[in-house]
RNA sequence: GGGAGUUUAGCUCAGCUGGUUCAGAGCACCUGCCUUACAAGCAGGGGGUCACUGGUUCGAAUCCAGUAACUCCCA
């Protein structure tokens, strides 16, 4: 049968993922087994596979699939978040498309049309996850918004407002003005933009003269109730327990000092309007300041600012510029650029902005979350997050958990008509507890009115690691108490405090337990010029185009390629083109094996056992390295490892030696020990590309139905002969020698050639047979003197000659072997000036001491080599 | 403004508690090869004052201090 020169993964990449589905192969349940769990970070149920998600997910499919390989019962659980407010703007985009507004809809109209297209778009992205071989329970796909985590989330809230944890507060918000809506700070987008500065004047209160402040938002002005300096600010030592008035709406207002104040900026004077503004409303509570809210909810003026009444934030900037002019309070106007909150959704500019809202309070509940991480209980990688960790947990701040949305799990409190609320699990639970509370046996459902905000959606997901296995509702369960804690989440850095504390926190609250015994950070991906990858720069590839063009091994491998832990990544295409690469060249390789033909006949060459001895011993030393990297989860190292054991070593080296002449048989045990070797080589790389190591894999040898490489074990770590290691690698370096020669010569790999050697040691004749076969030598002797017309080159103190009459230049051998010996006493020289130090060689350690005189007489021996060899051809 | 981090080859990064071939890897680059497994390849090769300045030490890419540039997080 014709294998084709090129590896074509569309062919075999369904075929093996829906093979290991049909055999169940990651499909996980409670055993006896050690257990390996990992819980997807929840995708947004509608969005689509972008690179961040590539990577994140080739990382635990790597994780997850070698936890197999090393007999682990590994359960990979998948997942969406119903992720509020991205999804309920798509919804509203997309019923304003159809002419349809959000607002004139009943709450359960929206839901409706938010459910339908949960359903139509929900779950694209975990089947574009299978394109690139996630081995996830998929049996056990769980949703935020499914009944159980649901339950889970309002169970835990009315818990945690029991324990008096969950309070009602003022504060400020980032409010869309268009949407309507509160946005978190995630959801606001800053840009820069060219704006002014307007230096206004605000007189004194009583008496002559006045003070100018510099802001760039002088309708705000209408809701300023102080001014305050900085009391180390000389300009304004007197201002003290003075009043201004603010210009048009002639408000009275103190004139208070802090240090917050930049004396650098503007005049040093800053108005403070505690309404609309997050550092004014600081300010305002450390001063008992009052607070004038001067916006309605969609951004117009309200009566509260007694001018403008009803006209646009924008509309009256322009108008009250005018009026403050043409009543002389402008000093002057600049032109500044500043940041500008906008938001993502709308592009609305963002108002900050006061309102009512549920809080849940932190400080406690963070405690047992930060000493976990500090006392690595649960360990971070890379831990240089630690400190960063550490400096929010111990300023964390309450947690705002209100949104003015629809979409999520509503807020189940209910207000009662005389006033107050009460919480609690159901509407029927809610009634109970509002007759108790207000003593009327009468009262009905219809008269409790259930918030309508919603949760933040880091509410549900804060307990992704208990509620997917059901921890919350039913804490005893089978599959709660075999995989929790989880060993491993994967995730990024940004979300540190969002997501991955508070599941810590949550970990600790609902189970005793933290909830994953490390948290492994990946960078963001970025493109060549360390720009975030994004649609609106459209410079993000989509991933499953990549998987097209590459395959989804070579994209797998062009992400780890460039993901060192905690770094950024800067993707190029470069990278999966390298991935590709390999997968080719790992076909080839099978390729090559797979076409000997098989001689029971002829007995093994030595070259060939002397290779197989040296591949297994280096195989063994190399299972060390990888193991040591996967306990330091290094990955893109591990990869690494193995793509240069497989490329430099398995196919430049030992298949160059075992490889029989063309067209001649080979030896049944060397091919035997080849496909074991081979069979070793894709069951390194399987963690990494599974679709190409499967498919060689079963090609290979004849396996059982239902049989898979996901399954094997992972080569064993076994004792390696560091000798072998040392003698392949010189004889490595005299191939190398005598290829150079080749080079620099022009002699065709074809022509033959003789090798003398001068040496006080002798190589293995097996050893030698590999020399003659790689470099192409027709005879090998060893010789006491150096041959006459030859090239030569050393290693060690071994001399090589290589008799070329007619082809060598004396004059530049010579040169060459001068250079040679520079560099040699160079290095002695070097050497000895550490040794003759005395106190190097008092304080330094024995053993240190000992590797410089090795390193002595190492160059003593070679310049003594060198030199007799220079001073034979003068004399010729 | 507060905090964290980074700076090593053209690019992306390794270099753990100072001391072996400590100056490395991959890619890119240069030279020669279409040598029937692979040109998505083979063989060979060049390239870095380890950001800068000073200090500690017998010895510093590695430790300390300062300077500069950049990045991220929080405000």
């Amino acid at each position: 049968m014709e294998i084709p020169a090129k590896y074509n993964p569309a062919e075999v990449e369904d075929k093996w993922y829906s093979y290991w589905l049909d055999n169940n192969l990651f499909r996980s349940v409670p055993d006896n087994r050690e257990p390996y769990c990992v819980v997807i970070p929840p995708p947004n149920v509608t969005g689509v596979l972008h690179m961040g998600h590539m990577l994140n997910n080739t990382i635990q499919d790597v994780l997850v699939r070698r936890a197999k390989m090393m007999g682990k019962n590994t359960c990979w659980v998948p997942g969406t978040d119903h992720a509020s407010i991205a999804t309920e703007a798509k919804v509203v985009a997309k019923l304003r498309d159809e002419g349809i507004d959000k607002n004139s809809l009943t709450r359960d109209e929206f839901m409706g049309h938010a459910w339908d297209w949960k359903e139509k778009h929900g779950g694209i992205i975990l089947e574009q996850l299978k394109k690139m071989g996630a081995a996830c329970d998929w049996e056990r796909t769980a949703f935020t918004m499914d009944e159980s985590l649901s339950e889970s989330v309002i169970k835990v809230f009315v818990d945690l407002h029991s324990k008096g944890k969950i309070y009602r507060g003022v504060r400020m918000v980032n409010w869309d003005p268009q949407a309507k809506t509160a946005v978190s700070d995630e959801e606001v987008v800053y840009k820069e933009i060219q704006s002014k500065l307007y230096y206004l004047n605000y007189s004194f209160d009583g008496e002559d003269g006045h003070v100018t402040i510099a802001t760039t938002r002088p309708e705000t002005i209408l809701g300023d109730t102080a001014v305050c300096v900085n009391p180390n600010d000389p300009r304004y030592a007197n201002l003290k327990g003075k009043r201004l008035i603010v210009p048009l709406v002639k408000r009275s207002i103190p004139v208070i000092l802090d240090e917050y104040v930049d004396m650098e900026f503007g005049t040093g004077a800053l108005k403070i309007t505690p309404a609309h503004d997050i550092n004014d409303y600081t300010l305002g509570d450390k001063h008992n300041l009052e607070t004038i809210d001067i916006f309605n909810d969609d951004g117009t003026l309200s009566e509260a600012a007694q001018l403008y009444v009803g006209m646009d934030r924008f509309d009256v900037r322009k108008k009250i510029v005018v009026d403050l002019e043409e009543q002389g309070f402008v000093e002057k106007i600049e032109n500044y650029v500043n940041k500008v909150g906008y938001s993502e959704r709308t592009d609305a500019v963002i108002e900050p902005k006061l309102s009512m809202q549920w809080f849940l309070s932190m400080k406690e509940l963070a405690k047992p979350a930060l000493d976990a991480i500090l006392n690595e209980d649960i360990k971070l990688h890379p831990p240089k997050f630690v400190n960063t960790y550490r400096h929010w947990m111990e300023n964390v701040k309450d947690w705002c958990l209100s949104r003015q949305l629809w979409w999520g799990h509503r807020i189940p409190a209910w207000y009662l008509p005389g006033g107050g609320y009460v919480v609690a699990e159901n509407e029927e639970q809610a009634l109970v507890q509002a007759k108790k509370k207000t003593g009327n046996q009468n009262l009905a459902i219809s008269d409790l009115r259930q918030d309508e905000d919603v949760l933040d959606t880091w509410f549900s997901s804060w307990l992704w690691p208990i509620s997917v296995f059901d921890g919350i509702r039913n804490p005893h369960n089978d599959d709660i108490k075999y995989y929790y804690p989880t060993n491993v989440l994967v995730t990024a850095p940004e979300i540190l405090f969002f997501w991955v504390a508070r599941m810590i926190i949550a970990g600790y609250e609902y189970r005793g337990e933290k909830p994953f015994e490390t948290v492994y950070l990946h960078g963001i991906v970025r493109d060549g010029q360390r720009r975030k990858m994004s649609k609106s720069l459209g410079n993000s590839p989509d991933p499953l185009d990549l998987v097209k063009k590459y395959g989804a091994d070579g994209m797998r491998m062009g992400m780890l390629l460039c993901s060192a832990a905690g770094n950024d990544l800067l993707f190029d295409e470069s990278l999966p083109e390298q991935g590709r690469n390999f997968c080719n060249k790992i076909w080839n390789a099978f390729r090559l094996v797979q076409g000997w033909e098989v001689s029971s006949d002829i007995p093994q060459p030595n070259h060939s056992a002397v290779a197989v001895n040296w591949l297994n011993n280096l195989i063994n030393h190399k299972v060390d390295v990888l193991n040591d990297y996967f306990e330091k989860y290094r990955l893109s190292e591990a990869l690494m490892e193995v793509y240069k054991l497989f490329w430099d070593e398995f196919s430049s080296w030992f298949l160059e030696i075992v490889k029989p002449a063309y067209q001649q048989p080979i030896d049944s045990k060397t091919k035997e020990q080849v496909l074991e070797i081979f069979d070793k080589m894709l069951r390194l790389l399987h963690p990494f590309m599974p679709f190409i190591t499967e498919e060689l894999w079963q090609l290979i040898a004849v396996r059982k139905p239902g049989a898979s490489i996901m399954v094997v074990p992972q080569p064993q770590e076994n004792p390696f002969d560091d000798g072998v290691l040392t003698r392949f690698a010189e004889m490595k370096e005299i191939v190398a020698g005598i290829r150079n020669v080749r080079q620099e010569k022009n002699i065709p790999n074809k022509e033959l050639l003789p090798l003398l050697i001068k040496s006080s040691k002798k190589l293995s004749p097996q050893l030698e047979g590999v020399i003659i076969k790689l470099a192409g030598i027709e005879s090998l002797r060893y010789t006491e003197e150096p041959a006459e017309g030859s090239a030569g080159f050393l290693v060690g103190s071994m001399e090589f000659f290589i008799p070329l009459h007619g082809f060598v230049n004396e004059e530049e051998e010579k040169q060459k072997l001068q250079q040679e010996l520079e560099y040699a006493k160079g290095f002695l020289g070097s050497v000895m000036k550490k040794l003759n130090n005395e106190r190097f060689v008092n304080n330094a350690p024995a053993k240190v001491v000992e590797i410089e005189q090795n390193k002595k007489a190492d160059a003593e021996s070679k310049i003594k080599v060198i030199e007799e060899r220079i001073a034979g051809m003068k004399s010729k």
